[in-house]
DNA sequence: AATTTGCGTAACCAATCGGTTATATTTATA
DNA sequence: TATAAATATAACCGATTGGTTACGCAAATT
């Protein structure tokens, strides 16, 4: 049960926890120190993350670190960045239609 | 009710739409015949698509021509590329470490 | 050995999602 | 003017989401 990052990406909180990871591994509590929701909540959460290959848990004793693996973003990334070139693309025609018509 | 990008891309259909709607401006129908699903449910995804502003949807006589506004991926490729950075000094830090050590 | 800590899991719930079919409305066409 | 075309909207449906509380269990602490 492979997950898109995509999908993975487009709850607020799992961004949110994307950010806190930024700064370094955490074990779940810490993480969900940053959070209102519950502490099953953040769990759940997680285990997305992981299904989705952006993080990664791993047992320390009775503690889980987690750890953030920005490889899927490229995925998000590069169809962006697709867009973003024929945004220019666009924008370059438009250009050379001002510049011949003006 | 104004909808979060993330959220917005998150469908693959959406993006499809997204895709198709790349080549350029189109009806509801016309962009309706790429896909299996019926036309109301692209009505549906193309109002959601609305409301996160990725696309305007002009009335022209019976038809409602559908085009593509790209502004909203700025927020996604901003978010992605800031941990594209992150990503970079964590790299950098690493080689440094390697220099020293090695 | 008993207790506390850190966490997962299960059962549950309301809300949202993504589709369907049926129907209504407006505009173009014969 | 009757009909066809393009589309929206409503009512419905099962699946998924994102949260909750209650409980269980292994590892650390006392």
């Amino acid at each position: 049960m492979r997950r898109d990052p995509w999908q993975a990406l487009a709850d607020p909180t799992r961004r949110q926890i994307i950010e806190v990871l930024s700064k370094s591994p955490q074990t779940v509590n810490t993480i969900a120190e940053n959070f209102a929701i519950s502490r099953p909540a953040i769990s759940k959460q997680l285990k997305i993350l992981e299904k989705s290959a952006l993080v990664t848990i791993e047992k320390q004793g009775r503690e889980r670190v987690c750890t953030l693996t920005l490889a899927p973003l490229q995925e998000v990334q590069i169809w962006v960045q697709q867009y973003e070139a024929f945004w220019l693309k666009k924008l370059d025609k438009l250009d050379d239609y001002l510049k011949k018509e003006g």
